[in-house]
DNA sequence: AGGCAGCGCAC
DNA sequence: GTGCGC
DNA sequence: GCCT
């Protein structure tokens, strides 16, 4: 006779990728699809910080019970939740087997702060029902937490069906001649339970429209994931012709000040992007996160076409040009493009002549250098670049670590600017280091101009507390990090002596470069190169993803709680800088990607 | 039918 | 508060 | 514009 179980909650953490074996054993299993009416949690994970995350995900906020006899009740907490999970199983049918002593720890008070949460291997009810009863969850517990609070409303939400795309209306689907295949075998996650009693079923009648999906190739994994942090996304792609068309739109819509459709345009890129397939129809294109209706007739029609309209009336458009050449100023956005345009301008000329004085410092800064600040930087001189800072913060303070981020580190062969995140095991030695470092690079004439320094975290100047108000979020912490955006020249160059005799003014021919300096204390600094590594919209996700899935807010700062803003370490231990980005990786339940796999827009 | 990252700076 | 860059 |  099959055991009758407890209200189990399945997480689909590690299934969500066999939408059917999930369901199977939704429908198998009587699962409870809230997480407060089960008496316990079943899942395919072995780690307890994973299966501590997945909780979190759906608003419990645990820390482990170490499973040695009963803890001292130190805890003082006192969350009282009336009804929560109780700490024994109890199988909520009769016909158990007596025998099964379930808790592990006889408790015979019952306050609310003894309520734990049992995370139990999958095996655990395979086995169980080979068995014919139930089996002691002691060799299946991975994870028993005590509940600390329930956070806000953490969304459950990312089923990531892929059979639930909707069809979309028959968009004459080209015939998929060329087939694709997928680089390797499907991974279901090795040790899966499958099927002991159920055979599988027919989830769908086939139809015509089944029919074409089951044709096209498979979505990779990840992109069942609408968060491009999940991702890997490589610099090229094979759909890169089609992926340049929606870039101008894209642009277009920003200098229009449509916010929304730059958003929308930006996901489906970042999508496209990690497609590792080069798409043969609209049909294949409509089931990738972000890319809907609209997105798959400009597909169609860039296919059919060879063009698409939206990007031609861009490209042609003069007055989007005009836009389009003020936007690329440094300090110049979508706004004050248009402003200046409804000045009557359409030159920088006509910025430099007619609103010199009514333009901002930065934007000044951005006119004067506006073709040398769109020149590319070769890898080559970003390195270099990098190391002369390193050299001259290693000489105020040795021992130093640095890490080259930005498109450098994505592997572009050349850069709009430079970035580099400095930092230093001894959290003493960051701590007012960035001005230093600047008086010093000035005072060999690397910088021409601050265009921000940013300290929050170190002393400003003469008053040491005036940032104390908001420092009780980061407890015996730094708040945040320094961080300098400097306009930088090479102050050398092969005839500088003979040129200076001839001419004591003889200008530098070096171009004038853009460089960001962060300066991060040691504990978060992991946090500094993650933030200031990805793309765009890898970085948006990133913060979307700690938000939506885990409670948690993350920025190049570090990581907090949503909800009290409470620091979460998740750098501990030793290692360099690049351990300390894995550390957060894990400690966010990512997947590692590699920096040449954040190239998201 | 609401949300879309979220921060610090200049102005 | 808005605009900007990241 | 797409998602939930």
């Amino acid at each position: 006779m099959a055991p009758t179980f407890p209200p189990i909650y399945l997480l689909k953490w590690n299934l969500e990728h066999d939408p059917k074996e999930l369901h199977r054993l939704e429908e198998e299993i009587d699962v409870v699809f809230d997480i407060k009416e089960a008496k316990l949690v079943l899942g395919k994970v072995k780690l307890k910080r994973r299966a501590a995350l997945e909780l979190r995900k759906l608003g419990l906020d645990t820390e482990e019970v170490v499973t040695t006899e009963s803890e001292p009740d130190t805890d003082t907490d006192h969350n009282h939740h009336e009804e929560q999970i109780a700490s024994q199983i109890v199988p909520s049918a009769p016909g158990n087997p007596p025998a099964q002593r379930l808790a592990i720890s006889p408790r015979s008070t019952l306050r609310p702060s003894d309520e734990t949460i049992k995370v139990l291997d999958l095996a655990w009810y395979t086995g169980s029902l080979n068995a014919g009863k139930l089996l002691p969850i002691e060799d299946y517990l991975v994870y028993e937490g005590r509940i600390k609070s329930k956070i806000l409303p953490v969304k459950p939400k990312q089923t990531l069906l892929p059979a639930q795309v909707e069809p979309r209306r028959q968009i004459s689907t080209v015939s998929p001649t060329q087939r694709h295949f997928r680089t390797g075998p499907r991974k279901f996650g090795g040790n899966s339970v499958h099927s002991s009693s159920q055979p599988a079923r027919l989830l769908h009648k086939t139809t015509s429209e089944d029919e074409a999906y089951a044709a096209l190739p498979p979505i990779p994994k990840y992109l069942h994931s609408p968060y491009s942090c999940q991702r890997p996304t490589p610099l090229h792609c094979p759909n890169e012709d089609f992926l340049s068309e929606l870039r101008i739109i894209k642009q277009a819509r920003n200098l229009k000040g449509d916010e929304v459709g730059v958003r929308a345009y930006s996901v489906a890129v970042a999508a496209i992007a990690s497609y590792p397939y080069s798409l043969t129809s609209a049909l294949e294109l409509s089931r990738l996160p972000g890319c809907g209706s609209k997105i798959s007739k400009l597909w169609q029609d860039w296919k059919t076409l060879g063009h698409v309209e939206e990007a031609d009336e861009a490209r042609s458009d003069p007055d989007l040009q005009v836009l389009d050449l003020f936007w690329k100023i440094h300090g110049v956005g979508e706004a004050s493009a248009r402003d200046f345009f409804s000045k009557g301008w359409r030159s920088l000329d006509d910025i430099v002549e007619q609103g010199w004085d009514r333009i901002s410092r930065d934007q000044q800064i951005g006119v004067k250098y506006y073709d040398e600040f769109l020149q590319r930087i070769p890898r080559e001189e970003v390195e270099k670049i990098a190391s002369v800072i390193l050299d001259y913060a290693n000489h105020i303070r040795d021992g130093f670590r640095m890490v080259i981020c930005g498109g450098y580190r994505r592997g572009k062969p050349d850069s709009g600017d430079v970035d580099v995140v400095l930092s230093h095991p001894n959290e003493n030695a960051t701590h007012r280091f960035l001005v230093e470092l600047l008086e010093s690079l000035e005072r060999d004439e690397y910088i021409t101009h601050r265009l921000i320094v940013s300290m929050k975290n170190s002393d400003r100047g003469q008053n040491p507390l005036n940032w104390k108000g908001s420092m009780p979020r980061s407890r015996g912490g730094f708040d945040s990090l320094d961080h300098a955006f400097l306009v930088w020249q090479e102050p050398t160059w092969p005839s500088k002596d003979e040129d200076l005799k001839g001419n004591p003014d003889a200008r530098n021919p070096n171009v004038h470069r853009r460089v960001d300096i962060i300066i991060s204390p040691w504990k978060t600094a992991g946090c500094a190169v993650l933030g200031w590594s990805g793309g765009t919209m890898f970085e948006r996700d990133l913060r979307h993803y700690c938000k939506q899935q885990l409670g948690f807010k993350f920025d190049s700062t570090g990581v907090r709680r949503q909800d009290n803003g409470e620091w979460v370490d998740l750098e501990k231990g030793d290692g360099d800088l690049l351990v300390k980005e894995r550390r957060v990786f894990s400690g966010l339940g990512l997947e590692w990607r590699d920096p040449t796999e954040r190239c998201t827009d």
